[in-house]
DNA sequence: AAAATTATTCTGACCGGTCAAATAAATTGT
DNA sequence: ACAATTTATTTGACCGGTCAGAATAATTTT
């Protein structure tokens, strides 16, 4: 019984998903979460405090979903190289998740600059994020691949290319493009990592 | 009278943009938008077909606005490197000017991904951003400072890192780390270009 | 005074959250 | 085994509040 609530309570979360990828983070309403659920309005304030409550949930929901994706891809591979790439087959999925997911994921970070609790659960995202990239580039090291000197800075601008270049290709109508940003990415990463300059 | 009637549809949207920055695009009405122009609700009426005219019109200014500033900033400058800081000096202006303007700039990049009319005004904006780095970079390779090989490829990545740490820096709740961020923009981007990796 | 502009009021729609009643599921007593 | 009772879940109507946009009124300008 504890066991059908937690599924009622996910199959509200991914209904809120569909609904904000659909509409919007603003737009969205407690009748559409409960229309693409298939069940009646006061459901979700059964299970939820309340609109806020059930969303805040759909984005711990999304980023650790991610966060799991991405650590399982990375620490099956073995050289650096090999890992990196698998971190970016994991964000760039394909047009068609990337698509959902980013909408919704920008959405809330839109909201997140409003609003404290968003603010922190993506803080912990970007943190696990942080934590694969040093896997990736500590390995690197190791192997005498990357040059880069500082691995928290290095971290950081890999999760500016990607959310950077996700956002381009998000705002170029043309989901074709896909498979030329991640190689973009991809270029542009191993190329920062490199780098033969100074830091300076 | 023509004057006229441009300075109140300049008051509507510098009001809009408050408005905006305080409370987050779809939660500002067009009566907050008369309180912060300090007039009464009819004359957004007046002045625009509707809501999302007078917001589409703010996108236009700020964008507009941000890329004149950028470009003439850029343009005073004659080594590639002094450009590159130049416009990383007028991207990261302030805590608080970038905490403003980029509040309200992600709120639309948010509503772009369902809106067309947004969209289009965002790519005008960013090729816009583009044209100013490739004066940037050709005058890089020029010099021979920069070793990129592909003009366009290089301005998409710097508008990543760009967008990317302006993104983070929002995200840290701690305002202090401006500068920070801004240091970090502009080493990641000279590393980049910079770079002796081939681009294989 | 006529036209242009600004301010106020009205309207119909919709939202989030509440809640009483209906239904289903689980538990208990016999 | 089964009926009675309790508990958990679901429903949909409802309410107070708010919004965009329209209509209207007041005011200013020409």
């Amino acid at each position: 019984m504890k066991q059908k609530a937690e599924l009622r309570r996910q199959q509200i979360i991914k209904a809120a998903f569909e609904a904000v990828a659909d509409k919007g983070y603003e737009a969205v309403t407690l009748q559409d979460i409960a229309e693409y659920a298939d069940v009646s309005k006061g459901v979700s304030n059964y299970y939820f405090k309340n609109k806020e409550d059930v969303l805040a949930h759909l984005l711990i929901q999304i980023t650790e979903r991610i966060y799991e994706k991405e650590k399982t891809a990375v620490e099956m591979e073995s050289s650096a190289q090999a890992m990196l790439h698998a971190y970016i087959d994991s964000v760039f999925v394909g047009p068609l998740e990337n698509e959902r997911f980013f909408k919704v994921y920008l959405d809330f970070l839109a909201q997140a600059t409003r609003n404290e609790r968003y603010r922190e659960i993506n803080a912990r995202f970007y943190s696990n994020c942080a934590s694969i990239c040093t896997l990736i580039l500590n390995r690197g090291l190791d192997e005498g691949t990357y040059t880069v000197t500082d691995v928290e800075e290095a971290s950081k601008t890999i999760r500016s290319l990607i959310d950077g270049f996700m956002i381009q290709w998000l705002m170029t109508g043309d989901r074709d493009q896909h498979s030329t940003y991640k190689k973009l990415s991809l270029s542009a990463i191993t190329s920062y990592l490199t780098s033969r300059t100074a830091s300076q």
